[in-house]
DNA sequence: CATGAATGAGCCTTCATTCAT
DNA sequence: AATGAATGAAGGCTCATTCAT
């Protein structure tokens, strides 16, 4: 099976570029961690970069089904946004290795940055402030920059993903914490209520 | 001057690093970018990676530096954290294609990163901690698990920059305004007081 | 049938090899040209190699068949010679494109070049030069050095085939002309009767 | 000397070529040849085929020089042929390694094939028909179909360094005796005079 | 017989590093 | 100190050949 050999060498691409990052990664370490002989992997993809392409078209996969949690978006403000953070923050951690590929390549990889941005960071970020404006007509969120807003929202989780691959001990070992305390610093903010300026 | 000379190098490096990435870039252009030649570079530097070692270096005395400002921890809270963002965040984005370079490099280089997170991440982690539970001791703040916060706070600043590394338009040109925005975040949360659970 | 099947995969060859050269041409293409699989040329042929040997022998064959023409030898001179170059240009003509994939790897194939010219040439060479030798003692040609002049004349006859090989669009599109005006300079040559120093 | 050097490196690779054939032919034993590393190819031409057009510009080189000897256009017409082609045919066969080379691969590459033609053959025969026309109003040469005798005059040139390169023993050990007898069957054919059906 | 996926040797090319000038 | 030509190890990729189906 077709797809199958290509899943099998895709997996193994991504180990490898995680480990080494894409440049330094070999064609043969890829084939050796694959099982498989370096000639094959051309059989799959037409070359070493086409193996990230298809690395990076994992997480637009990703993305285009996480569309499906919005439809959730008339349920309580609050709860909805723990319940987003945890779903979207599994998923995530889920696929932190590929992020941690693609995030290192983009970085420095003026095409591939464009590519992604165009098409997943931006339409994500355009749902996000929809979102958002919506909850400020309803009432339920502070009137508020909305495109700053959504995006330090979204900086939150993308930061803790990045201090979690970084090695960050506490990031690793309760992530899935950190999608509480995360709902709860949106929501609320750190600072105790009535001990601020504005009380 | 020896010193100038290897500023002038690792400027250019560091330009170098930025748009191709570490290993993509290339010592004859690193010595291009600084109008030497490729030989002298060797004059300065025992070899290519310790031109990334010093570009690190760069960020951890940038660091250092930092932690002056701590001395302001007497102030109001709400006046510290907007000040403290403001004047961390300038800092960060005037350094912005060194946090690329390093950013890109650690994420797939275990080495680099583990001693990052000893060197830097780690220490002022814990300076943010310190202060974070002083500030919960002083009824300034709320209660919650300081680890993550404090993480989930970093995280904020974190991701903003690599947003507006991977070019994200509004957080590229609006960065200034973004400090202010996050502040509010981070201090009263974006949902409106009354309008939750809580209330 | 095996023959027909070997036959389709030569031509195939033939048509592959003229265009790219026998090393730049791929197996790969070859059975995309027959219309089969890689794998069945070798169940035709032992290996790439055999292909072009077995496209030599095509020259071979041809040649041999020529031989017949040898008959005539008896008829008279310059008909003889007019004769003899039109059929043997046409024929040479309806191959050329086995003699550019033959004389290419032949100039820089030492083993293909002594098996081809022990066979091929030589034999014909001293066909020619016996009738040469013949025309003399009748009278008929002027006495000369026997064995340059057949080359010389063989060689007229295979420099045009390599300026047509080579495109020249004169050579190309008038090849038919070619064998007259060849054999009314080999016969008379290109100065005016009476007007050389011989006169 | 850059330029000594790029010519150490291309006789090498002429050599190497010439034996091998261009495809066949590997960098590494073109450095062993010249006696440097496989790197330093690099630093004298852009890549592999680059060293096979700086092959074929010597012929250009060569070649245009030979024009200088247009000069003698008004001088006796049997002598100067006699006298250009033993000139021409001497410097041709200096070269013939070169033309070995160039002309194997010319024959199977259209677009060398098509550069080498434009720039080189067709320039050469347009001052050869140009100059045959004038022998013939000079009353010197016999009218006869001026594009196709040029031609047929350059083959037999051609035709006779082909088979000195196939390794034609009496072209190879006799090329200079070669010129004689071209000249004389090119300029009074190969008949005994009044032995034709034009007597 | 036919197929075409798998193989792996080998090629061209790049590039960090050295060193004579 | 500065230079930049020379080096050669290593990598991506191709392709003739094999073999299980």
């Amino acid at each position: 099976m077709v797809a199958a050999r290509r899943e099998q060498i895709l997996r193994a691409a991504t180990r490898v570029f995680a480990e080494k990052g894409f440049s330094r990664a070999t064609t043969r370490e890829v084939a050796r961690e694959a099982g498989i002989s370096e000639g094959t992997i051309y059989n799959y993809f037409e070359d070493k970069y086409a193996l990230l392409m298809a690395t990076m078209d994992v997480l637009n996969e990703t993305e285009r089904r996480a569309g499906d949690f919005e439809a959730s978006l008339a349920e309580n403000f609050e709860d909805f946004v723990e319940a987003y953070l945890h779903h979207r923050m599994a998923v995530i951690w889920d696929n932190r290795e590929v992020f941690r590929v693609v995030l290192s390549e983009m970085l420095v990889n003026a095409r591939l940055r464009e590519r992604y941005m165009r098409e997943v960071v931006e339409p994500t970020m355009e749902i996000g402030e929809e979102n958002f404006r919506e909850r400020i007509k309803q009432g339920k969120a502070r009137a508020t920059d909305v495109a700053l807003a959504t995006r330090a929202s979204a900086a939150a989780v993308l930061g803790l993903l990045v201090l979690g691959l970084l090695g960050d001990e506490e990031v690793g070992a309760r992530w899935d914490e950190a999608a509480g305390v995360l709902s709860g610093m949106l929501l609320h903010g750190l600072e105790k209520s009535g001990g601020g300026r504005h009380a």
